[in-house]
DNA sequence: TAATAACGTTAATCTAGTTTAATATTTTAT
DNA sequence: ATAAAATATTAAACTAGATTAACGTTATTA
């Protein structure tokens, strides 16, 4: 089962480092495949997170609950993504997130408990992980900048630009919550992006 | 010289992983140790970033110029932190970052050049830096999270926390900008938290 | 020790975005 | 096909924070 659905993986790996065929088994011997439906919780505000995932199909949001109830969303992810609450896996504490899928989901997941033996078996993997978070900082980064910086309206007009896809697949309120806007806001700007054109 | 400076740097690391004597000479080897005056730039908007940067002594600001010519501050670095363009650094692209020092400053510069001899010389330093970046990339969430859910009072009241002594080595104008609000209504909230005591 | 530059405060006016609430539209399940 | 649930729109009243501008205070330096 994990052979196929492990090419994907595989393949995303393979922009990063290049790993022998014996590596290759080993990796997809120490992960795990598996399948979510919509509305399910892959990790749950408050619990430990045990895994890093890398989003094989569908679509995750990562989001938490204010001390108004309110929800915040962070990010989404979909297929060639990862998603996980890195703080609470690094240091194994609570989760400070939720991770909820908006579509049924398919994963492959890297467990905290064989993590480390992986980067004994396959060091290259260490080097990997390096640049992947590397990556995810410089985004997150970035988007501390765009918010400062721009306008409501800017910040919807770039995540529409960056994530088309996405923007397709999503509620609107929820385009809104990650935007850091009510939905009603947006209704406004999208209304007001229409009769500009 | 790089020596005694080199100490500081050591004994950091050790908190991730040990080195060996000789890997910590290798290490110091290879690695620059230099002086900036107050008011230097480190790193300048449009340059490519050429060094990460472990702060011995001193304190810089990382920060842009929009396209209103308006300065935003997106991070202080003090002693024991590091300070870059990471994303310039990583691509070897112009920086999108000016880092300029606020005071004298000491600095152990690990150039683009040496480090992946480095990484090929001390394969632990691969996690070394792996953990770094993981502790960036969640603090950078958490600030995402902080400036959505949090008033402009509560995330000055958060730094005043946080980073107590930085606060009291750096101008209230700077500290207004990295909290993405105007000098005047920082002024206002800091007369209100007076009065309110 | 005066002068100048840098930094900080106050207050009035303004605006981007929120809140509330009612209505419209689309999707899903029966 | 219809009802119910979920999502989206609109508009009026409101607020956190920006802007402008004048004035105070603290550091620097001549």
């Amino acid at each position: 089962m994990i052979k196929e659905k492990g090419q994907a993986l595989l393949n995303y790996i393979n922009n990063y480092v290049s790993l022998t065929e014996i590596e290759a088994e080993i990796l997809l011997s120490k992960v795990t495949y598996r399948k979510y439906l919509k509305g399910q919780f892959i990790v749950q505000q408050g619990d430990v997170c045990k895994y890093e995932c890398f989003v094989l199909s569908g679509c995750t949001k990562t989001f938490y609950i204010d001390e108004e109830g309110q929800e915040h969303i962070v990010m989404f992810s979909i297929e060639d993504w990862w998603t996980s609450d890195i703080g609470s896996f690094i240091t194994q504490t609570p989760a400070d997130f939720n991770v909820q899928c908006l579509e049924n989901t398919e994963l492959i997941m890297f467990s905290y408990d064989i993590i480390e033996d992986l980067y004994e078996a396959i060091p290259k993997l260490e080097r990997f992980f390096r640049q992947i978070i590397e990556k995810a900082f410089v985004a997150s980064q970035k988007r501390i900048v765009r918010s400062f910086s721009l306008s409501a309206k800017d910040r919807f007009i770039y995540f529409r630009n960056q994530y088309p896809k996405i923007e397709q697949r999503i509620p609107q309120y929820m385009i809104a919550s990650y935007l850091g806007i009510t939905k009603e806001f947006l209704s406004k700007i999208k209304s007001e992006l229409i009769f500009e054109q």
